[in-house]
DNA sequence: AGAAAATGCAACCAATGAGTTGCATTTTAG
DNA sequence: CTAAAATGCAACTCATTGGTTGCATTTTCT
């Protein structure tokens, strides 16, 4: 296995994040709480099918998670692949630390 | 100014991380340190320009930087906005862990 | 000077994405 | 039972995006 590995794995997690409308639902869902679609759309400046897509898209890279309750859909933050992302931002600002001092180490020779 | 500063900013970063090239090009500059563009087309599996758009994007975020040196133009990695994406994952990480913290205790009440 | 290397610029294309509106379906509250 | 609430489904629009090809420009090397 090689020390790219996840790179691949992680750009969708990214993806789903690079969205405004969607990056304010996960920010929602992590400091409220798990929640349903009427009242994510509420404070939310788009309609709730726009919403309810975004949720999709946020579930389809595995962030949040839908529960059925009664007439109402429950959406909650999912952690674990919020993790992946944050391994791979470590790598790589670790890795460019190293970049760095190498750089340095070159120069100085 | 709320708690939910920076949300809005940190879009950008994640949208030009959603890019499995893009992802696979920062993975590159960081492990290997700055590099011209005919340098990162070979071993990327698309066209030069295809290339360069990426990398256009990614200085669009902030998450790159480049310097014309003779006939190539030497990309390098951009630390500082990677760092508000990480900031952004921590706060919700954070938030999260809060919020099932609050609702164990609701439940056991 | 003249060829090869490294980029820049521009037009073009197919696919995806974000958002909307309209209508149907399922639950719950009186 | 019936109206209102919450959601599901589908079609459609418009803009963006990832990628390409073709040609012009700038630098270097011999």
């Amino acid at each position: 296995m090689s020390r790219r590995s996840g790179v691949r794995a992680a750009a969708p997690v990214f993806a789903a994040l690079g969205d405004e409308t969607r990056l304010a639902l996960v920010a929602r869902l992590s400091s409220d709480g798990p929640a349903s679609i009427s009242r994510l759309t509420s404070g939310s400046a788009v309609t709730r099918q726009a919403v309810t897509k975004h949720l999709h898209v946020l579930a389809g890279a595995g962030l949040v998670r839908d529960v059925r309750q009664g007439r109402e859909r429950i959406w909650a933050l999912e952690s674990e692949h919020l993790e992946d992302a944050r391994r791979f931002l470590d790598r790589v600002s670790q890795g460019w630390d190293d970049a760095l001092a190498r750089l340095r180490k070159h120069v100085e020779e």
